[in-house]
DNA sequence: GATTGTTCTTTTGTGCAATAATATACAATC
DNA sequence: GATTGTATATTATTGCACAAAAGAACAATC
């Protein structure tokens, strides 16, 4: 049986190539995350450096936001947003979910009920998700990346037990209440204002009704880079990479919890109140505080 | 400049192929974690469930022993062991060390002494390396699986910062101190009989003799089993991978540290009692008694 | 002086055919 | 009944030519 050349085709949208829509995506994400508003001007360079890319792909992606309408080319002055980056806004005027990502959510699924066996080769994997060689070759190098699957020495993958286990969301929530709050407790921790400060604007934002708005993902997204730029306080990479790691896989469950707004409105005053104690440098108080949060989360998987 | 082929070509050694003959190191290796001696069978299927193969390369393993003198083979019988696995005599009388071992080395001691650029193409690591496409990829993969380098979303790949500090040591160190003693006071922790009893004895026939015997790497990647199996007690995943992570980067900074083997000999009478104490389930006093193991390293870099 | 527009260079991805390595099945042997 | 020996099928790697993507340099513009 050959593999079927249909469902492989690219999608023809104007726009452009599926990776300059993905990068597109990237882009009003991040103007959302950095509070711009409708009239911005969307520096190339700022975002090259933002994005880790070179200007070129940057300006591909904002061609294909100009396409989309949500932002505006001016000659010699560049891309401006046109529209509020509300959390919405970007995803369906772009193009509809990318293959890849669709592919990726089904073999994360698969893997969360146990459809796939533990060991798999890469031949089967291309059999049963109609993907080239090539397109397999990047799904497993970013799967490996987080952390759920690894290479067999002789042919082969394995899916981590991680990911598998049914209590796999509890294991993970243990974990983090142990490096988390010893982070904070470090001899050497120290978080700078301006990064106390840039956190709770962006809390302070969602509490104040970006929350209605977002979708789980983005919820999710955020709670996991607050925690993650508290925990770089302690000027460990090895916490950072840990809690990271962690996050990338609880990610796969986050899809099925959903959001109680109330409880994360709970949710994010914690963080408030987090961030008072770690501003005023009572550490071991922060930890404690930390600790607690993570202990009894309010939302189901989603802290 | 076109890459040069004579660097590239394959050790032309009776054993067979590269692969082959660190398969054969790594029989030899594990006949000696087992406690094996001369005249032991050598099972092929056995070795396979072990090191995740099939018999067929394992079998080719085999007959390179049989070459080297290590093995001997007997019709319909399989293979046995002809000499005592003693850790030194496997490596000389294999093929020296492999190309990608080599190179691996040498990337990492420049990456340890910042001759690397932290963001590096593809290209150039070829270039600078003399590498074909393929094996910069194998090499990248590992890399990426052990955690110190990771893909930019362009061309090229990065460093991770966990590696270029100078007290990356200290550090994986200080991470180290957190995630064991927590994971042995976990609520669940558990350790089975005949998991300590194993550790014991291995950790006893190091003690008496096998110590003078052993370099470096076998040091090291001892302690690190020895930490791992206890870990894994906790019932958590996370924290074994965790600690598998760490120690595989810390691997890179061991090599640079010598053996004091008086200070080895107290560091392993360490273990010897943590496990009497683990035995008897004072999981607590367990958990402090690690804490110290670790906050006070006997041996620099090795435990 | 910073930013955009444009061009040119370098780097990487892709598909394919040939080759090598691994897995599997089953008969033969102890 | 477990293990080896052997043949066969499956799976993955490699090198190459071509296409696509990204990076770098510099002039033009605000």
């Amino acid at each position: 049986m050959t593999t079927s050349d249909s469902s492989r085709q690219r999608a023809a949208r104007s726009g452009g190539s599926e990776r300059t829509e993905h990068l597109a995506g990237l882009i009003m994400a991040l103007a959302r995350r950095e509070g711009m508003k409708a009239g911005d001007r969307l520096i190339e360079q700022r975002l090259a450096d933002a994005l880790d890319l070179s200007r070129a792909p940057i300006r591909l992606g904002l061609k294909a936001l100009e396409a989309a309408g949500l932002a505006r080319g001016e000659p010699n002055r560049g891309f401006v947003l046109a529209k509020n980056p509300t959390s919405g806004a970007a995803q369906p005027a772009l193009a509809a979910v990318r293959r890849s990502e669709q592919v990726y959510a089904t073999i994360a699924g698969d893997v969360l009920a146990s459809r796939l066996p533990a060991d798999i080769a890469e031949a089967e994997l291309m059999r049963r998700y109609d993907l080239s060689r090539a397109e397999l070759q990047r799904m497993l190098d970013r799967i490996a990346a987080e952390g759920w699957i690894a290479r067999l020495p002789g042919y082969g993958w394995r899916f981590a037990e991680t990911v598998s286990s049914p209590e796999a969301q509890a294991k993970a929530m243990a974990f983090r209440a142990v490096i988390e709050p010893a982070a904070i407790a470090q001899p050497d921790f120290t978080l700078p204002q301006e990064v106390i400060a840039r956190l709770r604007e962006r809390q302070l934002r969602v509490l104040e009704g970006e929350l209605e708005k977002m979708t789980i993902g983005e919820i999710y997204h955020s709670g996991c880079e607050f925690h993650e730029e508290i925990i770089r306080g302690a000027g460990n990479p090895f916490f950072v990479e840990a809690l990271k790691r962690v996050n990338s896989i609880r990610r796969l469950f986050a899809y099925r919890s959903f959001a109680d707004r109330d409880g994360m409105r709970r949710h994010v005053r914690q963080h408030l109140r987090l961030l008072d104690v770690l501003e005023a440098r009572r550490y071991a108080e922060a930890a404690k505080l930390m600790a607690k949060h993570l202990q009894r989360p309010l939302v189901a998987g989603l802290s």
